[in-house]
DNA sequence: CGAGACATTGAACCCCCTCAACTAGTGTGG
DNA sequence: CCACACTAGTTGAGGGGGTTCAATGTCTCG
């Protein structure tokens, strides 16, 4: 179900401000979800992998910037007719509330890691990926330094830090 | 609709591993909603106020703690009754999609607080309390230094001096 | 009055940020 | 092929803001 795109990295798939057409599912790649904050910082609330939904928003028009990370294929499903189905398949509502409250669940772990430590913020990262990776062996991390930075609060130097004092002490596969 | 009940302050409504047999509204008071995080810290994540709903879960048993900050009266709904309509009625769905993208609405605004300077943070939570309070006038806060430092992700201490700098400053109407 | 909970204030420390230098990989043009 | 530039990442030194620890203040309730 859906139009599957191919993108290539970096684009932007939509901006803040604009009208939230489309809700998209990953089909490979990466994607990051963000805020611009006051001071020029930028504060990613979510990487989005390969079966993962994203573009769920509870008004009208978008109130985040959504870019790839890496060349990405995503499909999409068009918010008017998901709307318009919703009011007679009541399978729909059950499926738009079963995102929204993944989506829930998903921004509460990611409160609770901002006031771990910085190592265990890292690690908590590195487990999360790997689990929705579905990954056994070690994997590759599609997104730089300065993304991890913004997903976890940190700097891109602290990050540096965590990551060679985790491989020094081995405590990660890496 | 809902069975009210007075609650004395600082009662437990439910604790993490319950099973969720209600959705609750507030008819008056002040409800406080945390986790326990590991080195014996805690984690508030919300706070509710007269009309808002809490006790919404993503699963059959409750993955943090509830309790009363002040007196308070809430209503219970059955869960039980709500999703057997909910498979008839569509509206119920709505309903529970519209109170689950207000929580995930909330979060991610008190995601972003946690990125900002410490006087911003108790302004920002400040003019939120006075807001949900509907009232212009000056609020006084139901809950102790405790439960906004675990709020505003500080110290009871920090929180201490904002609220003395502001003073000082009356910058905001204490 | 004294006890206990809550709040405020001060001093020292620690951790992360900032600024800066350096390394490594990649691509471009002469 | 080499020189140069550009990006991403790493590492070091210094400074600042929040925490920690400790003392004092304030209020209520016995």
């Amino acid at each position: 179900m859906g139009t599957p795109t191919s993108l290539p990295s970096n684009k932007t798939i939509f901006k803040k401000g604009e009208l939230a057409k489309y809700l998209y599912r990953v089909e490979s790649g990466c994607i990051r979800a963000y805020s611009k904050l006051n001071g020029g910082r930028r504060r990613i609330h979510a990487f989005y992998f390969p079966g993962e939904y994203f573009g769920l928003e509870t008004s009208e028009v978008h109130s985040i910037f959504v870019e790839t990370v890496e060349p990405s294929i995503v499909h999409l499903v068009k918010r008017k007719a998901l709307v318009s189905r919703s009011a007679l398949d009541i399978d729909i509502v059950n499926f738009l509330l079963h995102i929204t409250t993944m989506e829930l669940q998903r921004i509460q772990n990611h409160n609770l890691l901002l006031l771990k430590g910085v190592p265990e913020r890292l690690v908590d990262f590195l487990r999360e990926i790997q689990r929705r990776y579905q990954s056994q062996s070690e994997v590759d991390l599609p997104m730089p330094r300065s993304d991890i930075a913004d997903y976890l609060g940190l700097t891109i130097e602290t990050v540096s830090r965590a990551f060679t004092r985790l491989k020094k002490l081995q405590l990660f596969p890496c």
